[in-house]
DNA sequence: TTGAAAGCGGTACCAT
DNA sequence: ATGGTACCGCTTTCAA
């Protein structure tokens, strides 16, 4: 009967239960051709006997490689990152690779924590508003690969994003197309690079439509609650015709708020949101997809690329960018349509 | 102006510049009282020349922890997942822990990926149907710390969840209430002890009201599709009163069979869920709240305690058991209410 | 096929 | 206050 263990076992508790040397513990456990299969099962005996399981960190530092590799985001709020996260996860399992997650926000000191991860991972991916163009510069400077996510570009990085401005502007479109005019968006252009997108989509878009205009509100966050309250100010004053939120918790948060308040939506108020949550299918909310789950994949991809050609030592190939399709997701809360175009 | 570096730059080459030993380095970098505020700035500044970033693994071997932990989920569909780990990562943050996460699902051996796991971290958090209890015992008594999340006791081992069957119980009374007496489950117990335990409960709680009966019928998966599949095949057939489903996106892939079906809810048909997602409130879903984030949170906390009093050779206390509070969420779905109890 | 030993890049003790 | 150095646990030459 094997006793709980007061110490971890090494590599050389195992050697010396086995009765060989701790180089040929690493190679029978590697599954390396040069032991003997009878030499490999006595190891392995003798390792399960001990319930030896490597150090980690050891191995890194011999290997020289940390195995795992890093995803940097804002906040968990919501299920956006928590998607672009799973496809990252996934990715990055595929290449063999560990995840580890840091979430800046309520951070003393994000730049420190992220600097620190830097040191404990292959490569790094970094979204959104989490820390300066300067950290993320030296970082990628200091020799470790970084891949940036929904964020202005940095020169010399890799940089992925879905589809901002564009597709906001054909929202504007449709938007207008419905006969709306007075349009509010609903959202912190500063707060982040993607919601700036939309903003600046969004005005393109209505410049082009005559007779529009365009006011902005920023709510307190991105979540429903500030999307409530937001919409509740917002409502009490002169009432736009349509009110295009950064996000699609945000624009729930309208919906609610325009229910409190006894106005129907699309009738009285026409409501847009970004993401394409499940919760948006339900509510009817037209909205805009963006791959979530891909983006994180992509990431992890590109990253992967990086981190073996690095390796490799071969020359650096340019900083790629990419930007992913999305979509307009019509659905009830844009105004009326002639049929029913549910999905 | 720097230049890219080539080889990533060690203690060594800052104490060269520096002009000092490495020992000196590796103090004034920590901060330590030891050093001459004048010594401390050449430090910096050559640091700050080279990009140095000190190796975590190297870190991690010299000082005999890892200053991370461990998640283990078994697939990232749906926002439940998401929401546990989000928790999770706010709490070991405040610990000083990084987080790996792992998936196991779609992996080819998920126990060696967990016991490689284990070898990277101070401790380890394990959730749901992942691996199995014997994997889950050898890592705890090779000197890993446990805590299981959502998942079936295993002797010794710290477990948390949050409560199925007693709230199960008062959902079938509710539903009994109602008036419902064919009651179907959509789920399978076998793929999960909470559903297992939601399941348990469900027949407990109808096994006390008089006249009513309970069919098991179990979906491909837990996810929406799964629950519109099997609904449709459910609905082709004799119609129940009520469908129990084992979580929110089940229920609500019912919800859209119905829809296409052309049954009302909760006229024709009774729907409740389990998870209370976003979407559930859109979708007027009955359902049950359970602390998603608490529960990540306290996992991360156990487990730092089981860390610290391990590394401290205190004697491990015995394994603790916890259960937390969940609760229905009456919406529209399971019936016609007096009042309009929508929250 | 196996063993001895030199790293990997830090930390921290022991001198000075 | 600083330097020298012995680890930490593993991988991987190099010899035998």
């Amino acid at each position: 009967m094997a006793m709980k263990a007061l110490t971890k076992p090494t590599i050389y508790q195992v050697a010396q239960l086995a009765g060989v040397s701790i180089a040929t513990v690493s190679r029978a456990l590697r599954d390396s051709e040069l032991v003997t299969e009878q030499t490999r099962e006595r190891v392995r005996a003798a390792a399960r006997q001990l319930r030896f399981t490597p150090s980690g960190s050891a191995r890194s530092l011999a290997e020289g490689r940390h195995a795992a590799n890093g995803i940097v985001f804002p906040d968990l709020v919501g299920p956006y990152y928590a998607e672009v996260i799973l496809g990252y996860e996934a990715a990055a399992a595929a290449t063999g690779s560990s995840v580890l997650i840091l979430a800046t926000h309520g951070r003393r000191d994000p730049a420190a924590a992220v600097r620190d991860l830097a040191g404990r991972v292959d490569g790094l991916t970094v979204l959104g508003r989490t820390v300066g163009d300067d950290v993320i510069g030296q970082i990628a400077a200091s020799g470790v690969p970084v891949v940036l996510l929904a964020r202005d570009p940095v020169p010399g990085v890799d940089s992925l994003r879905a589809a901002n401005a564009s597709t906001a502007r054909a929202l504007a479109a449709h938007l207008a197309g419905h006969g709306h005019r007075d349009v509010t968006f609903l959202g912190d252009p500063e707060g982040s690079p993607d919601v700036a997108g939309r903003f600046a989509g969004l005005r393109a878009g209505l410049a082009r439509q005559a007779g529009t205009e365009l006011h902005l509100v920023r709510p307190r966050g991105l979540d429903l609650q500030a999307g409530e309250e937001a919409a509740r100010a917002l409502l009490r004053g002169r009432r736009p015709d349509a009110v295009v939120c950064a996000n699609d918790e945000v624009a729930l948060g309208v919906l609610l708020a325009a229910e409190a308040a006894g106005l129907r939506v699309p009738g009285d108020l026409a409501v847009t949101g970004w993401d394409d949550l499940l919760a948006a299918r339900f509510a009817g909310l037209t909205t805009v997809r963006q791959p979530m789950r891909e983006l994180g994949a992509a990431a992890a991809r590109w990253l992967h690329r990086r981190i073996t050609e690095t390796k490799r030592n071969e020359p650096a190939r340019a900083a790629r960018r990419r930007i992913l399709a999305t979509e307009v997701v019509v659905r009830r809360t844009c105004g009326p349509h002639e049929e029913v175009q549910q999905q």
